[in-house]
DNA sequence: CTGAAAGCGCTTACAG
DNA sequence: CTGAAAGCGCTTACAG
């Protein structure tokens, strides 16, 4: 690899004029530029990372935390946070927090701190308070996208709207035996989008005049297959639902999956609604809050790359939201 | 954040061996290394990436190539490489190559050259040879997956057995009316995955004594919509097939989309037969010559460690795959 | 506008 | 087994 060194050589200035002329920092006479960039140019010469980082601090690299790499919506995000920093020449690392708690404490205390990057992108991990704390003792902006603690800065859908929207389009087809398949216990509070959506759905049902039992809720992790099963549990019911919100799309296909083996024709015998805007959905014909996941990346990066230009902390922002109606949710029969 | 000097310091020594006591590099004496960890631990000391980077002119770090970040296929293979990269304390860096030119250029000019990555796993990309030899004067450990240049080691199904396995089956249930989705023209002759299993599509029906013409291929870009419209103009024809050998499982779901849109009963009036092994095949009840991506990753991300730990070049080698029967296929009418 | 030099935070021969 | 010192390849005050 060609150094700074055989490029001011060439161009028979000093090693510092040559940064002064790439970086484009510092003043530097037009001729002399052109000099610098023409031998730069000639023997292919890139700065190196460790070299530069070292000496500014800066790394030009975002750290993204993810819970799963092989989740649809986590991809989406993903690759809109990708497209947006890369055309900035920033790099992206990837840090996959899994459930257990060491390799958690590993990535944040550990290779995090490593140095390796300017800034995080946090992606729907629920992180406890000590974790919170770690990441924030980076001293690094850090942007969540998903409300994941009360002290990280987030780009957030209003989750509880999502569900109200969601539940609301299945009352008004007349439908009072309506389902939901999500999380149904608590345990993260105000800031757990699972909860949330459920709180959503009940409120709805509540506005609506109609009691909101337990048997009305039912607990599932989010892929397609646990959305299966409890349609499954929910539909071999004496008192079957006509309609089920799941809190994910995956979660609604396994739902129609699950209708599907049982000879029940959606939406003639059920409707069903998601959320997400996953690239199935329309195949499925389902009925959906899509809440553009491609976009949150975007959206992600640039409130990342506004932070690290202006050094202003980052702000908390709301994403859009929308119901699209397709042909899984009709009036019950 | 805390440095080595503060950490000489606490423990009493120099810095050279804190170095050695962290690294395990070089001799210490026991009593010296525990007082060394004990400082390192208590002030929460972490290398810092780039001083050390630059200074052995190793990153831990592995660049990885994807050509597109939101295919469930990618996913899994990036997930496999992760889930064996972090436990052994590397760093994962993305590098999305788009199609255009001029981005794909920056990315193996510019981004790559910055020396911040040890080695590369080229994800089915595909390179031309102007790329391939960018990428090999990086003068660091490159592993693909999927054959992608006849310079490039790799490591592969054999995608002509592949789908001779996938049609074998399907001729073996009695079809002779037999059509494939993929890729048609064989730009990238030996090395081109759609091709090798068009051509191993080509061979199993020769064999089997049935001609090939044109009107069987029917190219799709490896989308559940490009699968879709593709079967949507086979199964549109007078003569249309009773079985589809698509070349990806995302194509034959939208194979079944399209069959289910015309009121053709899956496998009673079309059997489908697809290759990956996709995470919602079971729910389609497809008949897939599963591939094992995310084991694909993992041996991806093994053959890199074992490059980087022996110094020796990386071999080829060969992948598994596996027909999985399901009801998508069957004896035709 | 430009150069000499110090410094970023480590690692590693070299000497003892 | 351990320390002093050079060096990794840049960047950036400082001086001119």
């Amino acid at each position: 690899m060609v150094g700074i060194d055989e490029v001011a050589r060439r161009a028979g200035v000093s090693t510092a004029t040559v940064s002064r002329a790439l970086s484009g920092r510092g003043t530097v006479s037009a001729a002399t530029r052109a000099r610098v960039l023409a031998a730069a140019d000639e023997l292919g010469y890139v700065v190196s990372a460790a070299a530069s980082s070292l000496a500014t601090g800066r790394t030009r690299n975002v750290g993204v935390l993810v819970p799963l790499l092989d989740r649809w919506f986590y991809a989406q995000v993903l690759s809109g946070i990708a497209t947006r920093l890369s055309p900035e020449g920033y790099d992206l690392t990837l840090y996959n927090l899994p459930d257990a708690h060491a390799p958690r404490r590993d990535v944040l205390a550990r290779s995090l701190r490593r140095n390796r990057v300017d800034a995080v992108i946090a992606l729907s991990v629920f992180l406890d308070d000590e974790e919170v704390a770690e990441l924030q003792r980076l001293g690094k902006p850090v942007i969540a996208i998903g409300r994941q603690s009360p002290q990280l800065v987030a780009l957030t859908v209003d989750d509880r709207a999502v569900a109200r929207l969601a539940t609301a389009h299945l009352l008004e087809l007349g439908h009072t035996a309506v389902a939901h398949i999500g999380e149904s216990r608590g345990r993260h509070g105000e800031v757990h989008v699972p909860t949330l959506r459920r709180r959503g759905f009940e409120q709805a049902m509540t506005d609506a005049g109609i009691p909101v039992h337990g048997d009305l809720l039912e607990p599932a992790d989010f892929t397609i297959d646990g959305g299966y099963r409890a349609a499954g549990r929910l539909l071999d019911r004496a008192d079957r639902p006509t309609a089920i919100f799941a809190a994910s799309d995956e979660m609604a296909f396994g739902a129609i999956f699950a209708a599907r083996e049982r000879g029940l024709r959606v939406p003639e015998d059920l409707s069903v609604v998601g959320v997400d805007g996953h690239e199935m959905s329309g195949f499925f014909a389902l009925t959906t809050v899509d809440q553009f996941p491609h976009a949150q990346g975007e959206r992600a990066a640039e409130a990342v790359l506004a932070v690290l230009r202006s050094g202003d902390a980052p702000e908390p922002a709301s994403l859009a939201f929308e119901l699209v109606v397709r042909n899984s949710t009709a009036r019950p029969a």
